[in-house]
DNA sequence: TGACAATAGGTGTTAAAACATCTATTGTCA
DNA sequence: TGACAATAGATGTTTTAACACCTATTGTCA
């Protein structure tokens, strides 16, 4: 019986081991899932990375966050926040203050065009994420977090 | 009871719905292992893509493949392949050839240069899957298969 | 057969990722 | 207090991703 993304993928020869086919299923079902919401953004030139920006710092309220913890806080690793932050300023979606007691610090806040914009973009991304995985039961979405939370190595 | 993924990402506020938990766990996970990926093939001047290149062709064998179905069979979906290829032949890792009958197409096929350095990669990409899933149960990974799979409409 | 659609690739350009290195500011401790 | 490590960001450079558009070759059909 060869396995399902075996198929897929059209490759001939099964997996090695059942972690090499789980590393590949997530990769593959990550990019899918991602290419829908980077599709689904493009509308507002606002990329996958750009969205999640705004939903932390809407999050982080008034306060803002330092460049720092934006990025800690991101879901995906970015090597270069800084000038992930200046093309968000330049689009006034964010602003930037230099700290008055810490001067190496930099805090970052959502603009009110920044807010516009997310509170805009709530409901279609609920109607996204419903559209991709909606067809899934519950148990089965409850498992594969759980699973992915193992996998990450926080049990 | 606070979800696991809102407690690491640092965010307040539950998560939307189940789905939306989901897509956000999977983005999480494959980052991380990507990652780890793209940090193992480093010292070989080889990116994630490439290596997939490499296996593709390889699993290909002597015929080679044209570029649109080395593009079809990646992982990931890449917008520039033509380019990727040009990368790959520069470094002597694959050939290409314009096609005798049909002029339009190019087949690319694996160098003995690149049969060596996958060959040479198989068992440390082995230990690194090994590494980095090997402490889930073999239950849970197939059930982490299963469940993507059902994600990406591949029941 | 000759126009035209379809298919396979390639090119040009802009934006973003990746990596290393650098400056400014603050903390620490002999 | 004064050297020096540690922290927070910024900058420079190269590579790659992403998107639109262009060329060459073959298939189709009036």
């Amino acid at each position: 019986m060869p396995s399902r993304l075996g198929a897929e993928l059209k490759q001939t020869r099964p997996f090695e081991s059942l972690e090499a086919e789980a590393v590949l299923s997530i990769a593959r079902t990550a990019a899918a899932l991602e290419h829908g919401v980077a599709q689904a953004l493009k509308a507002h030139d606002l990329t996958p990375t750009q969205y999640n920006v705004l939903r932390i710092l809407r999050g982080a309220g008034p306060d803002g966050l330092c460049r720092n913890e934006v990025g800690n806080r991101l879901v995906t690793r970015v090597p270069d926040v800084t000038r992930l932050l200046d093309r968000m300023e330049h689009t006034g979606l964010i602003s930037r203050q230099r700290g008055a007691e810490d001067r190496r610090y930099v805090t970052a806040r959502i603009s009110r065009k920044g807010l516009d914009l997310v509170a805009k973009l709530d409901q279609p991304m609920r109607d996204l994420h419903q559209a991709q995985l909606g067809h899934v039961s519950k148990r089965s979405l409850r498992g594969l977090i759980d699973a992915l939370a193992e996998a990450r190595g926080k049990p």
